[in-house]
DNA sequence: CCGAATTCGATTGTGCGCAATATATTTTTT
DNA sequence: AAAAAATATATTGCGCACAATCGAATTCGG
């Protein structure tokens, strides 16, 4: 009976398709994000900091569905690179506030561009990428609910 | 002008969805692959080998989209798994064929209930996963003509 | 106020992903 | 056939992801 890969296949294509996606996203970024020394992940960082400055490091992990393991050592690259100051939390000494510099602040602009230049080639319209946003989303979100149905308090 | 992060935001929304949908998957997925001791980029190569038996390297890459600086390692723990067999093809001594062992192949059926358990949570019927696999699997191909727009010979 | 449980972040170790490079083997050119 | 180019895999180094663990700080229960 192991004669029908149909279905089996298909649910996995969709978790591959998305594996295979998003490094193919991962590329495409990765050659307008390079000239600006920025990875992908060090940039998602950064646009959470612009959105909304002076973030705990859980805060921002809560936004970016990662942890401290990722996240310390990638935020210490960014304050090596003089985007980011780490400081502890005066009131409560077991969090790090990380706040933009004025480098990380002025570097905007130039990351704006980035999407631009990466959406062109997608072929969709404004609508259609919203639609498939919330979609993805929403899955995201379903896999993440069955991963801790923990919340029933 | 810096006050427009709407359109902006939006193609990188549709990135880090993709992003983050895909990490998710990957979690959904350890939780039934980590008691088979596979992880999720092993469990796709041994995908494309019960489909096809006795690859190269390069084949499988091709499928995957990966190269061999990230599938020499992992294909040599797959083998030390007593997975997969390694060996030099006698007629291209440049090339390593991949064949699945008695082991690898009876791996297929327990691992074949992994998608449907993770396809539960989805709430997406056989033609909607169809149909969203698809519309990614072009966005894909997009970004990959984008990125290698060499083929002008 | 005191001890226990919780929270936060850092650290360690493993496994990708990928650029850059190296090496060996073919294939092509001359 | 010798030299040059192309091809296939391996190696190295860096940066994520994430589980597991730890230590310090805070909060909670009594």
């Amino acid at each position: 009976m192991t004669k029908k890969p149909g279905i089996l296949a298909l649910d996995n294509q969709l978790c591959f398709a998305f594996y295979s996606v998003s490094h193919a996203f991962s590329r495409a970024y990765r050659q307008f994000l390079a000239p600006l020394g920025l990875t992908y992940p060090q940039y998602v960082v950064l646009l959470v900091l612009w959105e909304q400055d002076d973030l705990t490091v859980k805060e921002i992990g809560d936004r970016l569905f990662l942890d401290s393991g990722t996240l310390t050592p990638l935020l210490k690259r960014l304050e090596t690179a003089g985007h980011i100051r780490r400081t502890r939390d005066r009131k409560d000494e077991r969090q790090v506030r990380i706040a933009l510099t004025e480098t990380g602040r002025s570097l905007r602009e130039k990351a704006e561009e980035v999407p631009k230049q990466v959406g062109c080639v997608l072929g969709l319209s404004f609508d259609e990428v919203r639609a498939l946003t919330q979609e993805v989303a929403k899955l995201r979100g379903r896999l993440h609910d069955s991963a801790a149905p923990s919340e029933t308090s």
